[in-house]
DNA sequence: GCTCCCGACGTTTTT
DNA sequence: CGTCGGGAGC
């Protein structure tokens, strides 16, 4: 296939995504993109780490017979014969490796923009990415800004009223701060709610008279009639009918009920609107507190949440920043966009990054070479509720004009596989093209179990395919919930201790259940609470009156006393978060400090074992592949969806904000059908699940299903078994990966923007100054040692600009430097360079930030004291500037890096 | 038996 | 918040 600048492909499950990528990649290199200016985007560190692992690999092994497929890939794609292409490689290679590469998940990539313009937003740019914020000071926060601002009384009546605790005001606006960039065409409709009210409390009586008029009406028919509220007004259910003519109304019935009927429900409709446009005029109006709040939290914390980086950067490319200026701190230009699953992206997501694609759309076709590439499969789209936009996938092919191809061989799974996936949700999901099988040799084992007992079921399976002869290492467990995997390793384990087993998991160690327990028996041990030893035995499994002896010393140190624990109650002694708990606990001198922060300890559930069963949630488990795979039914029932608000949205686009009422889809046609579209999403999203989970298998799939309540429902699926199961004979075909090593990143090397009036003075002195900056910023400190490779990347990059004897010059001058002992004193601290900042409405960089214990240093460095005034007023603004960022004392210098010595300037 | 209302009950997924 | 099942009336 030939390459087209603008491509895209719809790649099922197991086609070869992560191989049209790679192909994509080095493609583009061979036709003379520079690594630095390929931006390839994942969603997971994982797959970014795979990518670039697979493209050198590849390129090493090009000539090799084993690669043989990627060569004529390529040869066909850019369309050069495979003799030169191979002659190519070795520098093409070389290229690559010593690059600065761009693979990254897009949530790094964004990290990596924001701090390189924090201070530009008043952050700094060392601040640490962690989901699980400080939330109860937050709330402080929160709270003392809305009295700040007049606004408690407010807030109280609103929480009334609408009977929202605070908790479901605040996930609402944090749901509104996802959304922050798309809020702009809400509409807010406004009406008297208490006029209305009152009418419709006399109407609905009215209508209670009419139809109890002429006596003998159930009592039950009473009760539907009647209310003691608007609220209960609203909950009635023959709102929903389109007449009063039926059940026990039938018999009293009069056209008169009707007329009332649809009078109430035409009010209702417009005091749902009322009510709405109140509800928004208040959550608007909180949520410029709520940005407030958390910017000001952010700040304090120097802490961020993945959703405050997009958010951050979003204003940012959306404010000064032009993508001139990001590309010059980014080092170098975009020009090749790669994106990987890209029906996962959000719109924030794909707002941040339109810049980049407008300008490389705006460059094809010309003579420059640019191209945007992206690969996805919408039924693979199962990230809807953190803001996954299926919908972008086409939306934008049509905006750029990107041809699309599918990728139609499923080169993964065997051929029972495919056709059981291909029978299951060909009419279910929308547009499904059935997968063409690799092979037709009829292998492959699928068996539906559908049984009372799930965990029965999970088990017998497991010890089926034991019992056949399968490898451990090829199991993999699917389940819906996290908590599921606990429950499926106990019962595994229950049955046989020395299965070795894996939960990957993404909740945090602490609610881990094993280590929670051993947590609940040391604060027994400590406090002597009854509770915590109930706790603890509860989750052990043991009974409440079994006679356990609890005499452990707390005397032992933490680490001793919980290998004890485990060792006495014959806990799993090889289970990874109990023994990472024994590793964290040897940070504690004592067991008070333990107690008093293990509730804060924020640390994840150990990383994955490479052996074993592998047991872990379907989300987990997207873009991996097992041989052997389970997925079983949901243990809980499907959670309802409690949000208080419908987002709809028209394309790509949000349409509209509606607030949920009680029955507000019988009075209101538009929200109806926002609620409708609503609901068929969540089912397609459901149904994108089990297509994601079922594909994940190579030879054979079993499904633990459960009789009554089964999220498989939806499928139809009844218990039989297709193909046989086969296993091969162990082969020893283990494919070693070979690591990949990074090559070290290059110091970020930022030429200084210039202002206009340096312009115009002499270009050789500017050149001096550049490059007396530039070496000044790749210094990695201020010791002797890194002198000399500073020099020569500066003289590697300045030479050919400077005079003679000046790159020398330049060195001499920084040397100085390091041996100033106010000013050593001055960096002995935390470095930033180069930091942008808004300078009266202009883009400037500040040379050199110190961040100390109790102060921030802000130095400038300068070449010559020609205009020591402009100087001091450029700094003393950084200074201001600095002091609205930081809750520190702000110094602040000018720093001549002279000839004839070292020039402090206090400003 | 069928239909309808209403109260009781149980409760995710994550870079 | 949605689903299930009890219970009442026909």
């Amino acid at each position: 296939m030939a390459f087209y600048a603008n491509f895209a492909y719809e790649a099922s499950a197991g086609s070869g995504k992560t191989f049209a990528l790679v192909i994509r990649y080095i493609s583009l290199l061979y036709m003379g993109a520079k690594p630095e200016s390929i931006l390839a985007l994942t969603f997971t560190n994982k797959a970014a780490n795979e990518m670039s692992a697979r493209i050198s690999t590849v390129l090493k092994e090009l000539h090799l017979e084993s690669r043989a497929a990627e060569l004529e890939e390529i040869a066909k794609t850019i369309e050069v014969d495979k003799e030169s292409l191979l002659a190519m490689r070795e520098s093409i290679l070389h290229n690559f490796l010593t690059a600065d590469i761009k693979i990254s998940t897009i949530d790094k990539f964004f990290a990596q923009i924001l701090r390189k313009f924090s201070l530009h937003l008043g952050l700094m740019p060392d601040f640490s990415i962690e989901e699980k914020a400080d939330e109860e000071k937050f709330l402080k926060r929160f709270l003392s800004l809305v009295k700040q601002e007049g606004k408690y009384k407010e807030l109280i009546r609103f929480s009334t009223y609408e009977s929202k605790k605070l908790q479901s005001i605040f996930s609402f606006l944090e749901r509104l701060y996802e959304k922050d960039g798309e809020l702009k065409n809400i509409s807010i409709k406004k009406g008297d709610i208490f006029a209305m009210e009152t009418r419709l409390l006399s109407l609905g009586r009215d209508l209670y008279e009419v139809l109890t008029f002429e006596e003998g009406l159930s009592a039950r028919g009473k009760k539907a009639l009647s209310f003691d509220s608007i609220d209960a007004l609203g909950k009635k259910t023959w709102l929903c009918r389109e007449s009063m003519e039926y059940w026990d109304f039938k018999k009293y019935f009069t056209p008169r009920a009707d007329a009332l009927q649809g009078e109430i429900k035409a009010l209702l409709h417009v005091y749902y609107e009322a009510k709405e446009g109140y509800f928004k005029e208040e959550y608007f109006s909180l949520y410029a507190l709520y940005k407030k709040a958390k910017k000001q939290e952010n700040i304090r914390t120097n802490l961020l949440k993945f959703n405050d980086v997009s958010y951050f950067v979003h204003q940012l490319l959306r404010g000064e920043i032009d993508s001139e200026f990001l590309y010059f701190r980014l080092d170098a230009k975009i020009e090749h966009l790669l994106l990987d699953e890209f029906q996962d992206t959000n719109v924030l997501q794909y707002n941040i990054l339109e810049p980049i694609v407008d300008e490389i759309s705006a460059g094809i076709g010309t003579k420059e070479f640019k191209s945007f590439f992206y690969v996805g499969d919408i039924k693979q789209s199962i990230y809807r509720f953190r803001g996954g936009a299926k919908e972008l996938f086409h939306h934008t092919a049509k905006r750029y004009g990107v041809q699309i191809e599918a990728l139609k061989t499923n080169y993964r799974s065997r051929y029972q596989v495919v056709n059981f996936v291909n029978k299951t949700f060909r009419d279910k999901i929308t547009n499904y093209v059935d997968q063409i099988s690799k092979d037709e040799s009829k292998g492959g084992y699928i068996s539906i179990d559908e049984r009372e007992d799930l965990l029965e079921s999970v088990v017998d399976n497991v010890f089926m395919l034991l019992g056949e002869g399968v490898s451990q290492d090829d199991i993999a467990i699917l389940t819906y919930a996290n908590d599921a995997a606990f429950k499926i390793e106990e019962a595994l384990l229950q049955e046989n201790d020395t299965l070795d087993i894996t939960t990957e998991t993404s909740i945090k160690l602490i609610n881990n259940p094993k280590v929670s327990a051993v947590i609940e028996l040391i604060k027994y041990l400590y406090f002597r609470e009854n509770l915590y030893k109930v706790n603890f035995l509860t989750a052990v499994g043991k009974g409440f009156d079994e006679d356990i002896d609890f005499k452990m010393s707390i005397h032992k140190p933490l680490p001793i006393m919980i290998r004890e624990i485990i060792k006495h109650y014959k806990l799993n002694d090889r289970d990874e978060n109990l023994l990472k708990l024994i590793t964290l606990s040897c940070a504690y001198t004592d067991i008070e400090s333990f107690l008093f922060e293990c509730e804060n300890i924020n640390v994840d559930s150990p990383s994955k074992k490479s052996s074993g069963i592998r047991i872990l949630t379907i989300h987990k488990s997207k873009g991996l592949e097992f041989k052997h795979v389970l997925v079983v039914d949901r243990f809980k029932k499907k959670n309802a969806d409690k949000s208080s608000m419908v987002f709809e949205y028209e394309d790509i686009a949000l349409k509209e904000l509606y607030v949920k009422f009680d029955n507000r889809e019988c009075v209101d046609e538009g929200y109806a059908g926002a609620k409708e579209k609503e609901k068929k999403l969540v089912g397609e999203d459901e149904l994108n699940v089990q297509y994601v989970a079922f594909t994940r298998a190579k030879e054979s799939l079993i499904i633990c299903k459960k009789i009554k309540d089964s999220a498989f429902s939806n499928l139809n699926l009844e218990a039989s078994t297709y193909g046989e199961l086969e296993v091969a004979e162990k082969k020893s075909e283990i494919e070693e990966k070979e690591p990949f090593t990074y090559m070290p990143v290059k110091v970020g090397a930022q030429e200084k923007t210039v202002n206009e009036k340096e312009q115009k003075e002499n270009i050789k002195a500017i050149n001096f100054g550049l490059a007396l900056h530039y070496m000044l910023e790749i210094l990695k400190d201020f010791k002797e040692e890194s002198l000399e490779e500073a020099y020569w990347a500066m003289k590697n990059r300045y030479e050919m600009l400077l005079l003679e004897g000046e790159a020398e010059q330049i060195k001499s001058r920084v040397a100085k430097v390091m041996y100033h002992d106010t000013f050593l004193a001055l960096v002995d601290g935390k470095c930033f360079k180069e930091q942008p900042i808004a300078y009266l409405g202009e883009l400037k960089q500040i040379d050199l930030l110190v961040e100390k214990e109790d102060e921030v240093i802000v130095i400038d460095y300068k070449s010559s004291q020609t205009k020591q005034q402009a100087h001091i007023k450029q700094v003393a603004y950084y200074k201001e500037a600095m002091s609205k960022i930081v809750d520190k004392k702000i110094l602040a210098y000018v720093c001549y890096v002279r000839e004839e010595g070292i020039v402090l300037v206090d400003v």
